[in-house]
DNA sequence: AACCAGGGAAGAT
DNA sequence: ATCTTCCATGGT
C-alpha cells in the first residue's frame, strides 16, 4: 500500500514474540533511536548499498505479534521487508527454543525473558566494527565510544545514524580515532579491518553462505578480530543459533550468578554446564546476557 | 584507590 | 603450542 512517498505494510507473525523487550534491550545502545511509549524502533539499513530506514512498530501482544512498517518508498521494499524479517528473526520458532530450555538450568531465565527474540545487528560490517570497539570496555564506556565513532564519522539520515561505510573507515587516521579516545591498538584494528573489505579480502554478502567454520578460519587471520569478536559476529552480524563465547565477561558473571558461584566458573565447568543447550548456544547466550543486565 | 571491563596481539617460555 | 604481559581508558 503506498501513501505519501512511504510504503505501509501490516505484519502479522506466529508468537510468542516480545517486542518490548526487544526494544528493552535495543535501548541499551544510543545509537538505536527506540520509542517505548509508541512501541516503536527505526531500523537503519543498507539494502543495494542504499541507506533505506524502516519504522518497525509493535501493535499486537505477545501471543498474537503484530507489526506496522513503514519506510521511504523505493524499488527494493521486497528486499527491505525480506531484511527486517532476519534481522528481527521474525520466522525463528521461538516457543520451540523455549520449550527446549524448559527442563535444563536456564528454565527461570527463559522463563523470564519468554519470548525473547535474538535481534541481529543491522549491518554486518558495523556489527564487526562494534564488536572490536567494545573489546575489553565495560558496557557503558563502549556505547558512548561507539557512539562518539559513528557520530563523528557515519551519516545521518530521517534521524537515524548510520556506520561509517568502510571506504570511510579505511581513509581515517589512527590520530583521529585517537581524539577519540580509541586506544592506538584499537584503532589500528578498526582501520585495518576497513583496509581488507575495501581490499575486497572480507565480502559479507559471500560470508552468508559459509558454515561457521569456515568463517572462523577466514576471519581469524584479521588482525583485531579473535575468537570472542568471531562468535559474536556470527551471533548478532549472521543470526547463527549455536554459538556460546566461553571467554565472555558477561556470560561468565551471568553464569557466576546463576550457580551462585564465588568466583567465575573455570573454562572446563562452564564446557559442562552447556551440555544440552545446543543446537541452540546462542540463545542460551543471550538469555545469560539478559540475567545480568 | 585499586581493580575490572561482553579481548587480542606480541613477547616469553 | 601454551602462558604472561601489555595495551589504554572509563566505570565502580
Amino acid at each position: 500500500m503506498l501513501r505519501d512517498g512511504l510504503f505501509l505494510e501490516t505484519l502479522q507473525i506466529k508468537g510468542p514474540y516480545n517486542f518490548d523487550l526487544v526494544l528493552d534491550r535495543l535501548s541499551m545502545d544510543p545509537l538505536n533511536q527506540v520509542d517505548i511509549d509508541s512501541r516503536s524502533v527505526k531500523v537503519p539499513m543498507l539494502i543495494e548499498n542504499e541507506a533505506v530506514i524502516a519504522h518497525v512498530q509493535a501493535v499486537g501482544t505477545l501471543d498474537n505479534p503484530k507489526f506496522i512498517i513503514k519506510g521511504t518508498e523505493g524499488e527494493n521494499i521486497v528486499k527491505a521487508e525480506k531484511r527486517l524479517a532476519e534481522i528481527f528473526q521474525w520466522d525463528v520458532p521461538l516457543e520451540i527454543i523455549s520449550e527446549h530450555f524448559r527442563k535444563t538450568d536456564l528454565a527461570p531465565i527463559f522463563e523470564q525473558h519468554y519470548g525473547t527474540p535474538l535481534v541481529l545487528d543491522f549491518d554486518p560490517f558495523s556489527c564487526l566494527l562494534k564488536c572490536i570497539i567494545h573489546q575489553q570496555l565495560n558496557l557503558s564506556f563502549a556505547h558512548t565510544l561507539t557512539e562518539r565513532f559513528v557520530n563523528t564519522f557515519g551519516f545521518e539520515k530521517e534521524g537515524v545514524w548510520f556506520y561509517p561505510s568502510p571506504e570511510t573507515v579505511a581513509a581515517l587516521q589512527v590520530e583521529e580515532l585517537r581524539a577519540l579516545q580509541f586506544s592506538g591498538r584499537k584503532a589500528e584494528y578498526v582501520i585495518g579491518i576497513a583496509m581488507e573489505v575495501v581490499k575486497g579480502n572480507l565480502d559479507f554478502t559471500s560470508l552468508r553462505d559459509q558454515s561457521n567454520e569456515e568463517i572462523y578460519k577466514q576471519l581469524i587471520k584479521i588482525r583485531g578480530i579473535g575468537p570472542w569478536t568471531i562468535q559474536n559476529f556470527l551471533m548478532f552480524g549472521l543470526g547463527r543459533l549455536n554459538l556460546f563465547p566461553v571467554a565472555d565477561i558477561g556470560i561468565q558473571n551471568a553464569l557466576k550468578k546463576l550457580y551462585k558461584l564465588d568466583v567465575k566458573p573455570t573454562l572446563e565447568e562452564i564446557e559442562s554446564f552447556s551440555k544440552g543447550w545446543e543446537p541452540y548456544l546462542s540463545y542460551a547466550s543471550l538469555y545469560l546476557w539478559r540475567s545480568i543486565e
